[in-house]
DNA sequence: ATGCATGAGTG
DNA sequence: ACTCATGCATA
């Protein structure tokens, strides 16, 4: 690391953001199960129109418009589960076996004539329609000199580590202790990992021989369609597990191989395409590069560099707000009709729903970036998808009485 | 596997 | 105040 710059940055501001919070939400958001879900909603017009390219995903969103559709039905009190019972068994399907394409397009038969259906990935065709090149990654730089504990040498494999489910995140000191007003456990003493910020600002030639290393790998300037990084995925995933790693292994694998330590989660929605087209090129020569060494250094066992959590500075993270299930479909019914609500609007939402207006800006942030991933396809081949309907307006088809309490919140009273 | 969250970068 | 990459915490 030296050549080609390397911008370092740090974080430490943003006690303003904190003040936002305070404590409330303590007393209503209690631990719901399951986890909604629903990328309902066909993308919006005009960017789907730019690229009227057929995308081969689909099959998950069929899963997805069901689960709305099932939320409509029995809106009466219908649990997380439902909806993400639909859904789970959807990407189940995805994931854990090809053969189950066929079932998981069958279900999306009954759904197809429904019209919603979209094109996915605009977002992945803009990309790749004005960047037209790999963003380069990050290499070890400015975050291997934050945390310079890892040998590049010794990434090593984990023979003794084979087969055993990661009980959670290897570098996680969590204590669900405090909760008044306070968040708890200690998050500034995580240690430095990649940030967006890195990503973007650094825009190092990249290290050819990285790259060249790679061999079936040359996308030198190619951008990898979205079919490479599925069947990449797809692959990696396999072999990882082969080679008996767990996700979090190889995000620490990544943390001595390249300096970035990714974590459990990101390695997971990796393999489980749930990144941004741009993100999955980042991350997949890393990937690959591990899977290479992976392979090779197989029957030479070294040790993964336990990486050591950085005393901090007490930074508090926000304990994580449950969003009960009926808010969440009021949410999600606004969204359809506003994916981006005005903060005015936000704050009226915050108020009707009695959430946090910080909860509800969130909220719609993650939502807005959900919409952007990248979808687990469907091995299409299947035959139709020919279909590409962007019309859609403002209004949806939950026309049942799935809506009754949400449309309240539709004229929520501009109070900021 | 995923919901809610943080923070850098950007306008 | 938003986007985007990323992850803790939890289902």
């Amino acid at each position: 690391m030296s050549a080609g710059g390397g911008s370092n940055h740090n974080a430490s501001s943003s006690a303003a953001s904190q003040l936002l919070y305070g404590d409330s939400n303590a007393g209503r958001s209690h631990v719901s199960s399951g986890a909604g879900h629903g990328q309902l909603h066909t993308v919006s017009g005009q960017s789907a129109g730019l690229f009227g390219n057929q995308s081969p995903y689909s099959s998950l969103w069929a899963s997805h418009q069901s689960a709305i559709a099932a939320h409509h039905h029995h809106h009466s009190s219908p649990t997380e589960n439902d909806w993400n019972s639909v859904l789970q068994s959807g990407i189940q399907k995805y994931t854990s076996s090809q053969s189950a394409s066929a079932t998981a397009a069958a279900d999306m038969n009954s759904f197809s004539n429904a019209a919603s259906r979209n094109t996915l990935p605009p977002y992945w065709q803009q990309l790749a329609a004005s960047t037209g090149n790999v963003p380069a990654f990050p290499g070890g730089q400015s975050a291997v000199s934050a945390y310079g504990h890892h040998h590049p040498s010794s990434y090593g494999s984990s023979s003794g580590m084979m087969n055993h489910q990661s009980p959670g995140n290897l570098f996680s000191p969590v204590v669900p202790g405090v909760s008044n007003g306070l968040w708890s456990n200690d998050f500034g003493s995580q240690m430095r990992r990649c940030g967006s910020g890195e990503l973007r600002s650094s825009r190092p030639s990249y290290p050819s021989d990285v790259l060249v290393g790679m061999d079936a790998l040359d996308e030198q300037g190619e951008l990898p369609t979205s079919d490479d990084l599925e069947q990449f995925a797809k692959s990696f995933k396999q072999r990882r597990i082969k080679l008996g790693y767990t996700q979090a292994d190889v995000g620490l694998a990544l943390g001595t191989l390249y300096g970035n330590v990714f974590s459990q989660t990101t390695i997971c929605r990796f393999e489980a395409l749930q990144l941004s087209f741009k993100n999955m090129c980042k991350l997949r020569p890393l990937l690959a590069r591990w899977l290479e060494e992976a392979d090779s250094t197989n029957g030479s066992p070294a040790n993964i560099a336990l990486q050591e959590k950085l005393a901090a500075a007490g930074r508090k993270r926000k304990k994580r707000t449950s969003i009960e299930i009926t808010i969440k479909g009021a949410l999600e019914n606004y969204f359809l009709k506003n994916p981006k609500p005005s903060a005015q609007e936000i704050s009226g939402l915050a108020h009707n729903l009695q959430l946090e207006k910080e909860v509800v800006r969130v909220w719609f942030c993650n939502r807005r970036q959900k919409e952007k991933r990248m979808t687990p396809p469907n091995m299409n081949g299947m035959g139709e998808m020919e279909y590409q309907s962007a019309s859609h307006s403002n209004d949806q088809h939950n026309s049942d009485d799935g809506s009754s309490f949400s449309d309240d919140l539709f004229k929520c009273e501009s109070s900021g």
